[in-house]
DNA sequence: TGCCGGATCTGCAAAGTTGCAGATCCGGCA
DNA sequence: TGCCGGATCTGCAACTTTGCAGATCCGGCA
């Protein structure tokens, strides 16, 4: 069982990570400085920069194991599925831990408008790998036919949309009935409510 | 006819704008400094920080008037409309000058990573606007209800994917096909395509 | 004309970000 | 054990970005 390369390098970014999370929670996202997080992770400046592009994507870095998570679901889904339906359940998570620190990056980017960019910035880079994914799947080109990208680039906008509402009306537990309802209209293509409340 | 401080103002980010777009143009993103976009209009370094958060900003940054035009013209939309018909006409731009200068950003930021995050950036800020906008004609909470920035993210995703295949497949004269394509499918729900070719 | 007040611009220092070159570490192999 | 090769980490210099304090500009008004 070596503990190879690859694994160091999984604790390394785990490390950076935690510690960037920890201190931006603690002391606020500005109240820290990238030489901060490094000493905490007990590494140098530098190497801060080797795994995140920018100090908030430390903050928020998703995890590519979570990201590989998703994609694995993804291609599990039944072949003939609605590939909304596909997506939203690839991206559901039932994972009680995942969930909850997802909550808090989620939190913390709506209460700080300069973690803004690299929150979506992480749905972008999300909606080029889905696009991959649900292209093979529908044995599409992913570059040509606009098809795959629209249809991921939508329900992104859709959880994303659930989650910030979520949390602005304070029932982060109900997360997933606000991406059901989002879900739900999408696939409705989006008329005009009545009573959407 | 006071050549007030606020023509100046907007004069001077024009300016800034005009030589980070042509700089960019002509020796790609990474080739050019903010001491050089500065120097071209003729302000300080610090004064091109004063109106654009970051160089790749600068390079891409929508013209302010533009996005209020789009307001505009969003508020004149007949009250009964589909919401989302309603945003394609307001986002559709029939001025050839602003089209082109808006292609030519678009196609810089496809073939230029680096500007991806300040491209997105850019939809996510007139998606703040728009959900207002639209909350309004609607009337609806636009923080606690979901509605109405949800149909502005989906509509601002289909205008996204449908510039980017434009570019991608090389037509950009026929963007507005490619748009209502777009907008059509999400409107439809975006049903399982047969042949979307 | 000459002053006032606000808007705009600038200089400076500290922090963030990147490319590059080299140091270090670690597993595999003789 | 001792070396090799690649992956990882680090130091450094140039550039980017931000907060702050002050300089400058400009229209309005006495």
């Amino acid at each position: 069982m070596p503990t190879g390369r690859r694994e160091r390098k999984a604790e390394t970014r785990q490390a950076i990570s935690a510690a960037a999370l920890e201190l931006a929670l603690a002391h606020g996202p500005g109240g820290v400085t990238v030489d901060d997080i490094a000493a905490a992770a007990d590494v140098s400046p530098r190497t801060v920069f080797n795994y995140f592009a920018t100090k908030e994507e430390a903050i928020l870095g998703v995890d590519p194991e979570r990201r590989a998570e998703v994609m694995a679901r993804l291609a599990e889904r039944p072949a003939g599925e609605s590939p909304l339906v596909s997506l939203r359940e690839a991206m559901r998570s039932d994972d009680p831990h995942g969930a909850v620190s997802w909550r808090a990056r989620a939190r913390l980017a709506r209460e700080h408008p300069q973690l803004q960019s690299a929150y979506v910035a992480g749905f972008t880079a999300l909606e080029d790998e889905l696009t991959l994914g649900l292209a093979a799947r529908l044995d599409l080109d992913p570059v040509r036919d606009p098809y795959p990208r629209l249809v991921v680039a939508v329900a992104l906008a859709a959880l994303r949309v659930a989650v910030q509402n979520a949390i602005d009306v304070d029932q982060v537990e109900d997360m997933n009935a606000f991406v059901d309802r989002a879900f739900t209209l999408a696939s409705a293509g989006l008329p005009s409510p009545r009573s959407s409340s």
